[in-house]
DNA sequence: GATGCGATTCAC
DNA sequence: TGAATCGCATCA
């Protein structure tokens, strides 16, 4: 199992956010597979918040790959991104669900119980089983020992639009484990 | 200081 | 399938 480091976010976004299906994230004493991820650039995808917001550009220019891009969305969830910044382009990779693997009884303190395979499946409720909050906004979460991503086994990888944008609606830059129970949602038969 | 608008969730 | 929800960013 290596440690992915910052460098891992100085590629593609598409292709950083794809890889990460299957990779173990570790945050605060739970560690959880990544089953379901998006993709979004900063240049030529109207769904960034780069395309509207000024502080999401300004956030880009000062931080370096591999920082934790977190926000409110509708003024109720957090929601957990991670900074992609290379010669390849910038964006961000917004985790959308994951698979509890340890640290679970933790996890349904913050939740409240419900079936395991529940709690992490969405990006607000992920947030809210890990404890993320905006003070984790711009934590370079990689280089500490209690937060970081592991290479995990390999999976198949499905593709689908993304969920919840109206501009830029078309593009295949959500992906996931077309065979986790813990998706947010469903995805076409046609995996790969 | 006011206003618009969601990268969602959960219940029906 | 549909309605609630309330902060935050943006702009005046």
């Amino acid at each position: 199992m290596s440690e992915i480091g910052p460098e891992f976010f100085e590629r593609d976004v598409v292709t950083c956010a794809r890889e990460l299906v299957g990779c173990v994230f570790r945050w605060k004493g739970c560690e959880s597979r990544i089953v379901e991820t998006e993709a979004y650039a900063a240049v030529g995808d109207q769904a960034c918040h780069t395309w509207s917001r000024p502080s999401a550009r300004d956030f880009v220019a000062r931080h370096s790959a591999g920082t934790a891009y977190v926000y409110m969305n509708y003024g109720i969830h957090w929601l957990f991104n991670v900074l992609v910044k290379g010669a390849e382009g910038e964006g961000f990779v917004l985790f959308r669900a994951l698979e509890p693997v340890s640290g679970i009884d933790k996890m349904l303190e913050r939740t409240g119980p419900r079936p395991l395979a529940t709690i992490c499946a969405g990006p607000g409720k992920l947030t809210r089983a890990c404890g993320i909050t905006g003070a984790d906004h711009g934590l370079h979460f990689l280089e500490r020992r209690e937060t970081g991503i592991r290479v995990g086994d390999k999976t198949t990888v499905a593709v689908d639009v993304r969920v919840g944008i109206s501009k830029d609606a078309h593009f295949l830059w959500r992906f996931g484990d077309p065979a986790s129970p813990a998706v947010s949602r469903k995805f076409p038969a046609t995996g790969r």
